[in-house]
DNA sequence: GTACTTTCGTTGACATGTCACTGAGATTTC
DNA sequence: GAAATCTCAGTGACATGTCAACGAAAGTAC
């Protein structure tokens, strides 16, 4: 096939890339689930409701921020709220939504769980770039990540 | 708390780089489902395979290269051996060994996929850097995946 | 206000990956 | 060469995520 082809720089490019892609997650989030007992999902699920000073969020808002499906955050909140991290309450503006509410054992879990991921993610991300490198690397992910879908 | 904590732009930088790293992958799985029926997994396994001559590898070798567990896959191997793509031969060197061996069909499904791929890996990641950026990218990724576990 | 359409959260079936364990077969040690 | 140890592939239980449905409730058009 006189298919379009990757150059020998790019190749490696990829390769080295795309062994970042699946070992930098995984060792965050083993150090993560060793810490605190927290899957990562759990994790942005907590930090994100953590962010609004009444705690709560709605489902849809809290999935679209996340940029979850619905079904995905059902299933995790449902699980979540079974280990008593959240509870749902009904959305008083719509009788079809559902309101998500971190949990005062949310939020120590939370609490202490925050400053070992942190120093997780500097340990094995932060420290390794330079601060160039982490300027260029935002700039990069940015443009990538807001292509379309 | 007096956690260590993370500057705007450590913040900042971090977040954007995450939204690539669940963005990119879940893009380029995509195109390769939808061009290909096959997963990412799928996609690695056979091409890896497809590396040797004689398109065979031992499960334990091939597991090693891909950084796979074992039992994940033995799992993997399973699913694709029912869907023809590989088959199992015993190992003459070792009883207890396993060697999966690309079929034709599976060579001709790779075949067909790789060239949409390309063209995903290219039009989602590659022809959105600079050659300056694909090269300080690799070598940062190179850097940070090689860290110990 | 009544039908059509859309949105919301949930559900169930399914695919994938992890973990702990197993039995068969190598390898090492003495 | 027998016994202890390690390695290999496979297995089952489980957690997680996707997808296509669904019923209920809003929103829209007429």
């Amino acid at each position: 096939m006189d298919a379009p082809w990757l150059s020998a720089d790019e190749e490696q490019a990829w390769r080295a890339f795309r062994r970042l892609l699946v070992a930098l997650p995984a060792r965050i989030g083993r150090d993560l689930a060793h810490d605190s007992g927290l899957s990562p999902a759990d994790y942005e699920v907590l930090s994100t409701l953590s962010e609004k000073p009444d705690r709560r969020w709605a489902l849809k808002d809290l999935a679209a921020k996340m940029e979850w499906s619905r079904s995905r955050l059902s299933h995790h909140a449902a699980r979540m709220q079974a280990r008593g991290l959240i509870d749902k309450e009904p959305d008083p503006q719509d009788a079809r939504g559902c309101i998500l509410h971190l949990t005062d054992v949310g939020y120590r879990v939370l609490a202490e769980a925050a400053p070992h991921h942190v120093v997780s993610v500097r340990s094995r991300f932060l420290d390794q770039v330079s601060s160039d490198e982490l300027a260029m690397l935002r700039k990069l992910s940015t443009r990538i990540a807001d292509l379309p879908d």
